[in-house]
RNA sequence: GCCCUGAUGGUGUAGUGGCCUAUCAUGCAGCCCUGUCGAGGCUGCGACCCGGGUUCAAAUCCCGGUCGGGGCGCCA
């Protein structure tokens, strides 16, 4: 529940419910007016007990009818679950529940009885999706379902997480320096390579959605802006169906002047640092809420353990080597997959990067340095991944800022330079050597809420069979 | 794109050819209750994904379709 101490009032309540719930006992006796979701609604008598539930809080309501015009209590009373309602009453302390002999009673709680009330908006039955049923509900059906799935609480502070984690980043960035920019979404080439765009008509022109910041975040940097950062959508068409892959996703990309891959890996894990421990100091009530529901299907807490830094650093030699002999077959020049990911991981849980890949699995643009070499030969690159267990997080590098090697590296992968004119055309001007990367916002945000599917924690995801709601 | 797997009331499930006019929970509706709080008691409501086939008999077996789930590939 969110901390709402400081909310103002609003046309239809004097109070949050979280500001009744924790200043209870000083305003026993005060008139109020709250509003809510209707969680419960009990006793079908001469007495009513609603649950009311806001975004801040839970409290319940007291209806007696000889308290209330009976029309009002009536209609309160025969009102259904999750339909909204005003009420305007006086601050009470609670009887306490009965407990079992030997047990503790609960601290004190306040609810409010009422003396007047008004359903704003009734709710259908039956509902979609139990808000507070202990049943199941499969992800798809939840889905469907978002704006119901979004009431329960652990749901609930799964977003507020997300939005909390992008304070942090954002916080964080800007105090090393970054300025946040946007960058087009519909573009007419594709601006990084390698995977599908989805095609579109711009007009009369064809043109893309983007699949990456990358291009105009370089563009920026090379404007002079020096550190800038972007959280924003990308699109790939790729037909995909994984716990952890969807068609739009929001990419947090950052790229700076003057520096190397080292350089913005220290960003990212300072930052990545930074995230964690204010998570820690600021949001264990959300972590709290989540578990509740873990516990409840059988599963393990989550705990917020602040990563330390500096990251271990694996080159991409050393985990060849180190899922060579974790009984894998891979040569230098393979690609690590899920599987070798997990041998690696085996080693160190955690966030890893995996600094220094093959030249040859980078893209053009990245930066290499000629006495770099494997032991065999090949040649390595400034390119890096960040990994947490089996899943990639990150993927960046040290930029290629001389235009003249963009293009030897375009021709040494069989393309022909002309048709990247469109981002080379930026480098002829003087370009700053500069590094960056793109981190896979939902992927982080599984690791610290423990969430299996990148979907969880997606309000409206994008797969490769939902483009509704 | 490949491999595996699944679809039963609103939701989550039981079911392995006849015992199924289908189990349980939750939900929903109605009644009872002036302090409930996982409210309780009573009475009801509500389902075998679609199409074809096998069989005396199909929720159950076979084929096709649709829509899910898991794994792989690719990536963030």
């Amino acid at each position: 529940m969110r901390n709402s101490s400081d909310w103002k009032p609003t046309a239809y309540r004097t109070h949050t419910i979280g500001q009744v719930v924790s200043n209870g006992a000083k305003i026993i006796g005060k008139e109020v007016t709250i509003a809510g979701y209707a969680e419960t609604v009990r006793g079908r008598g001469a007495i009513c007990f609603l649950m009311l539930r806001d975004g801040t809080g839970k409290i319940q309501a007291f209806l007696k009818k000889d308290n209330m015009e009976s029309d009002i209590f009536d209609s309160m009373q025969s009102s259904t679950r999750e339909s909204t309602i005003k009420v305007t009453g006086f601050v009470a302390q609670k009887r306490p529940p009965k407990v079992k002999e030997g047990e503790a009673l609960p601290s004190p709680e306040y609810e409010i009885n009422v003396s007047s009330g008004e359903i704003l908006a009734s709710s259908e039955t039956p509902l979609p999706v139990g808000v507070i049923d202990d049943v199941n509900v499969g992800l798809d059906v939840r889905l469907d379902n978002r704006h119901l799935d979004l009431r329960r609480t652990h749901v609930n502070a799964m977003f507020q997480l997300r939005s909390k984690v992008l304070q942090y980043g954002r916080e964080h960035l800007i105090k090393e320096g970054f300025m946040e920019m946007n960058s087009p979404k519909i573009i007419a080439s594709a601006s990084e390579g390698g995977t599908n765009l989805f095609p579109m008509m711009y007009f009369d022109t064809p043109a893309f959605l983007s699949q990456s910041p990358q291009l105009y975040k370089q563009l920026a940097v090379l404007g002079g802006l020096e550190r800038v950062f972007e959280i924003g959508p990308a699109f790939r068409a790729e037909k995909h169906d994984t716990y952890r892959h969807l068609n739009e996703f929001i990419s947090f990309d950052i790229e700076g002047a003057w520096m190397n891959d080292e350089d913005v890996m220290g960003v990212q894990e300072r930052m990545i640092n930074h995230i964690w421990t204010c998570v820690a100091q600021n949001d264990q009530n959300l972590i709290d809420s989540i578990n509740v529901y873990r516990n409840s299907q059988g599963n393990d807490s989550i705990k917020v353990e602040i990563p330390s830094i500096p990251f271990p650093r694996i080159a991409y030699c050393d985990a060849i080597e180190i899922v060579k002999s974790g009984g894998a077959e891979i040569e230098w020049g393979d690609d690590i997959e899920s599987h070798h990911c997990d041998i690696i991981a085996a080693k160190y849980p955690g966030f890893h990067f995996i600094p220094r890949w093959p030249m040859a699995m980078k893209p053009f643009y990245i930066h290499h340095k000629e006495n770099e070499k494997s032991t065999s030969g090949g040649q390595l690159s400034r390119g890096f991944d960040l990994n947490y267990g089996r899943d990639e997080m990150t993927s960046g590098g040290q930029r290629e800022h001389r235009v003249e090697i963009l293009e030897q590296n375009l021709r040494n992968m069989d393309l022909n330079p002309e048709d990247f004119n469109f981002y080379t055309d930026g480098f002829r001007y003087g370009a700053p050597p500069h590094a960056g990367w793109g981190l896979g916002v939902a992927r982080l945000l599984m690791v610290l809420t423990g969430a299996g599917n990148v979907r969880e924690v997606v309000l409206f995801p994008r797969d490769r069979s939902r483009v509704t709601p």
